[in-house]
RNA sequence: GCUGGCGUAGCUCAAUGGUAGAGCAGCGCAUUUGUAAUGCGCCGGUUGGGGGUUCAAUUCCCUUCGCCAGCUCCA
């Protein structure tokens, strides 16, 4: 939820960042000040301390001064200086920062305005609220402490970045931090551990995760998922080496554009070998590999491809950001003719798979090239083109979207699904690019109905995103409580005695024959403790069979999270969990941590 | 990579400049149970690694590794 800047709740973070350099400036009279904008949950402020500071400390003294100059009412006064003069009054007060930035303001021929309250003035556009009397007690709290480099370039310095909370109420803030709380218990690196679907050794490698037993089913489910409906849309599966010669990413442009992302060549009889960061330039080789007519297109190639990149360490994070990840990639080789129709297939597909997972939360960013930055392909007609294609089809489907400049692959303008994980971070799920670059480069050609050599536009589309990336949303989004296609065991059948163990295996035989992942609890737990382990597990079916059941040859079944049972034939039981998994259905069960 | 923080048993967490402790999990024995923890016992730690200060370091200092938040980057 984005706020306008003319919202209270807007201005009050806003005017609380100022408070917040307020109270730094009373501490610290030399600290130097950035910049200090209202954020989605508060606000943060930016500064240059003249000492290390220790944020167990720093924070409750700083929170404890702005909470006495809220208590004062001070006023917010916005006044306006001429450039000259209001560069000389930042100068004066030793401001290096607002000082650069006024001189960018002065040369845009913007106003420079002021805003003072109590003993602290800043340059600041605002706007601000009137008085510190409109925040109301306890509704905002200092976070917590990080660096950041001025202006977001890590060629500049390093800041020290203050962050605050700050809500409506004294309440809200509660509320939020709560929820804050609860979301920890969902993030997927907790459930991951606790539900033993991944682990990353520090003996294997940082960013290169382990797939556990019950990580690998939900890695097969998805594979399989993919391989159905890219049957149906006319996809070829294909598979390539993991690692190439140098040749290959000399020929893609990788190693002039993406060289400080690749680990680093081994070198084999004198010559390069580099762990491929893309799947990509593999698959432009079996394309080119026979000479290819108009017919033959659209030609979709298909491969869930391992790559590996080298992301810098600070960057990793659980399964979300990952060194080594398994992609659901294919490219589609298409005509001019074709561009429109296959990229709105592509989004149908996604719309397909998102449905199916009954993800609501998500965007679409259409990303585009900046010239300013030298990453990007530098060929302005074919940026404007293939972006004018994605804008057109993006409208046609109705689909909103907000464009952003600079988040384009080098190649070409991408359309990003972009979902924001549990813990508020946003992350790409899924990206799609319209290559322009790469048929060039490869020198990629087909025969048109004339017989002449044309060349094809290329989608490179990965719906389901990484394994690792997929899902460790899917984690968070199910809470570890997954619909019973995907479950790692999608059935515990509880006895309630050692007497019916034996009646237990034989139900699940006959599971196990039809592909379903069953566990019998066969321990020397008491009954009490099996359906307690059995609901803790997160398992969507539990089967209870006593004496009662095996004489009818029927079962008493339990969802997760829903306390009432049902007694069935087992055969009944079967044809429904049949059609449960065959159809995918996402019957989510009630989640206890989806209450707040 | 950068800034800051955190590393105690598989997990969650105690404790202290003077021989490290609990619950859960695991293992064993007993119990054979109809809807969310049966009882008893056992095992489990060079307090992330290395170095230093000290009579003595898990505690203080340095260094290194890992993790967390943020920045940068990104599927």
């Amino acid at each position: 939820m984005k706020l306008n800047e003319n919202d209270h709740l807007y201005r009050a973070r806003h005017s609380l960042s100022h408070l917040l350099a307020s109270a730094v400036k009373e501490l610290y009279p030399q600290a130097q000040l950035g910049i200090g904008p209202p954020v989605d949950t508060g606000f943060y402020y930016d500064f240059v301390f003249p000492e290390p500071v220790a944020a167990d400390t720093l924070l409750p003294a700083l929170e404890s001064k702005m909470k006495d100059l809220v208590k004062r009412k001070i006023k917010f006064e916005r006044f306006e200086l001429p450039g000259d003069e209001a560069l000389k009054k930042l100068q004066a007060a030793n401001e290096p920062y607002k000082v650069e930035l006024c001189r960018e303001y002065i040369a845009a021929g913007e106003a420079i305005s002021f805003y003072r309250s109590g003993d602290f003035t800043d340059m600041c556009e605002g706007p601000h609220i009137e008085t510190t009397g409109e925040i109301p007690k306890n509704s905002f709290a200092l976070d917590t402490l990080a660096g950041a480099y001025w202006r977001g370039d890590e060629k500049n310095v390093m800041m020290t970045r203050i962050y605050g909370l700050a809500f409506d109420t004294a309440e809200e803030l509660e509320l939020f931090k709560k929820r804050r709380a609860l979301a920890m218990e969902r993030d997927h690196r907790k459930l991951g551990k606790q539900m033993q679907i991944f682990h990353i050794a520090e003996e294997v490698g940082k960013g290169l995760p382990l797939w556990l037993p019950n990580g690998t089913v939900l890695r097969d489910e998805l594979e399989k998922l993919a391989q159905e409906a890219e049957f149906r849309y006319g996809y070829k599966r294909v598979a390539t080496p993991h690692i190439t010669r140098g040749l290959l990413y000399e020929i893609s442009g990788h190693l002039e554009h993406y060289k400080e992302s690749m680990y680093p060549p081994m070198m084999l009889d004198d010559e390069a070998y580099y762990m491929k960061p893309m799947n990509c330039p593999h698959h432009h080789m079996i394309y080119r590999e026979i000479v290819r007519s108009y017919r033959d297109l659209p030609l979709r190639l298909a491969e869930y491809g391992s790559v590996y990149r080298y992301e810098k360490s600070g960057e990793l994070a659980g399964l979300l950001r990952v060194r080594g990840m398994t992609m659901n990639d294919a490219h589609l080789y298409v005509t001019a003719d074709q561009v429109r129709e296959e990229t709105r297939k592509v989004m149908e597909l996604h719309k397909y798979y998102y449905d199916l997972f009954g993800l609501e939360n998500y965007w679409l960013r259409l990303s585009v090239h900046d010239l300013a930055k030298d990453k990007f392909v530098d060929n302005i007609a074919s940026w404007e083109q293939t972006v004018g294609i994605l804008r057109e089809v993006l409208k046609e489907l109705g689909i909103p979207y907000s464009e952003v400049a600079g988040e384009a692959a080098f190649y070409g303008p991408k359309v990003d699904f972009q979902v924001t994980n549990v813990v508020g971070r946003e992350e790409t799920a899924s990206t799609n690019q319209l290559d322009f670059t790469s048929a060039e480069r490869f020198d990629l050609t087909y025969i048109d109905h004339e017989g002449h050599q044309q060349r094809p536009y290329i989608i490179h589309r990965a719906p389901l995103g990484t394994h690792e990336r997929f899902i460790s949303f899917l984690i968070e989004h199910y809470g570890g409580a997954f619909p019973t296609w995907l479950a790692p065991v999608q059935v515990v059948i509880v006895p309630v005695a050692p007497a019916l163990f034996d009646f237990a295996y034989k139900l699940r035989d006959q599971l196990l024959a039809l592909m379903i992942r069953v566990e019998v609890d066969d321990s020397g737990d008491s009954f009490n403790k099996k359906i307690r382990n059995a609901a803790t597990s997160k398992a969507p079916n539990v089967l209870i069979v006593g004496q009662r059941e095996a004489q009818e040859d029927k079962v008493t079944h339990r969802r997760y999270g829903v306390t009432e049972q049902t007694t069935l034939p087992f055969a009944e039981f079967l044809s429904w969990i049949q059609d449960e998994i065959r159809l995918r259905r996402n019957s989510k069960p009630v989640n206890p941590l989806d209450k707040m």
